[in-house]
DNA sequence: ACGCTATGTTGGCGATGTCAACATCAAGGT
DNA sequence: ACCTTGATGTTGACATCGCCAACATAGCGT
């Protein structure tokens, strides 16, 4: 029954193989087309569930947010501190990485979540969906505040700081000129972003 | 004498086309057919001039590059401090200011920059050249450890940190989720983001 | 049983990057 | 002066892609 001419749930199908292309080859390599041949449909199938080419890479930057949230969340998860100070440094830190991580480990979706046109209509909850890493990253930074370990007149600009800090490194060694830089090396200029961005805030 | 058979120079007026194009619409307008209908030569003409779609933008990215390091330059031209510290820290900040000013103020050319394919076979001058706003990146930074102003240690990773920032800064805002704040609060948060870092750094 | 609507399909249009074959010019050796 | 040669520009074609219009089919409610 799956051979029938109603494939019975095209959507979720043609989103994975969205997804799959995605990872391959980032933003470029979704092609409508592509998509319908690997779920085994003829091309123009996918316009009876997605209005747009841009349709179908906003369904897929919303996947990759989801992932890159949970990818955070259990960053935070990682976190083991009793001092609740320390705790939310260790959460800022640990978000920041799994931010990282998540990009490197993810090009191809990390792209998209980012290739989402600004002059596309979104609804609501989808614009919610996208927004959701940065309102995870608001939760670690009012903690911050909260605990005292970050004075609160730093707290307005913070998210948009901590988050350039990592997205920028994030690009730089996806697209950028440092992209052949070894993982060790990485990791450590990694570490060492974090920390100054911590120093910087953290100081009275 | 110009509308001879042969252009005479076609090869810079379709890099001018080029990046009219790449400053309207981004690395997407930056058709090789309509460089073509602009200069008013016929398709095809570009490939006895260029090996690649790739190539062209390459070339593009090379010009935005240039335009990248004179706006840093100029940045730096603009700081009056005696004090070498002081004149040191002032110039990390201008560097980062103009890189963002040139991001947000000249959106095509800067995203184009950063999209030259890493495989993408490139001449040692042209990576030189791609490499300048870096290598002036990195002079600022040697005047900040050489005048005192930051810690020696700091300074291996401080390129990438820095860079990392002001990058992830201008994206958010150009692709990203703040892409609709108002322009004083923008220049607030980066003045904020300037702070931090440089905070980060000089912290013994 | 009938029809309505959601869902797929076929065919086509215009645009693009790229290749192959051809045309034209500019220069330089004889 | 002429003729060859290589550089430069043109024409035509092909494959691919996003998207639109017209058509076909299936499942569901009445």
């Amino acid at each position: 029954m799956t051979k029938s001419y109603h494939h019975g749930n095209l959507r979720a199908a043609l989103v994975d193989a969205a997804v799959g292309l995605a990872r391959e080859g980032g933003p470029d390599a979704v092609v409508l087309r592509e998509m319908a041949r690997l779920v085994g449909v003829s091309h123009n199938a996918a316009y009876r569930h997605f209005s747009d080419r841009d349709d179908v890479m906003a369904e897929v930057a919303e996947f990759a947010m989801g992932q890159l949230e949970t990818a955070m969340r259990s960053g935070i998860a990682s976190v083991r501190s009793r001092d609740r100070q320390v705790r939310a440094r260790r959460c800022l830190r640990e978000v920041g990485r799994a931010y990282v991580h998540f990009a490197l480990g993810n090009p191809g979706l990390f792209m998209i979540a980012f290739t989402v046109k600004s002059e596309a209509a979104l609804s609501e909850d989808r614009v919610l969906a996208l927004m959701a890493p940065y309102a995870l990253l608001n939760e670690v930074l009012d903690e911050l505040r909260d605990s005292g370990a970050m004075p609160a007149r730093r707290r307005p600009s913070a998210d948009v700081s901590c988050w350039a800090a990592v997205h920028g490194f994030s690009l730089l060694h996806l697209s950028g000129p440092v992209s052949d830089a070894p993982s060790t090396e990485r990791e450590a200029a990694l570490d060492h972003l974090l920390a100054t961005i911590e120093r910087g805030l953290i100081a009275p």
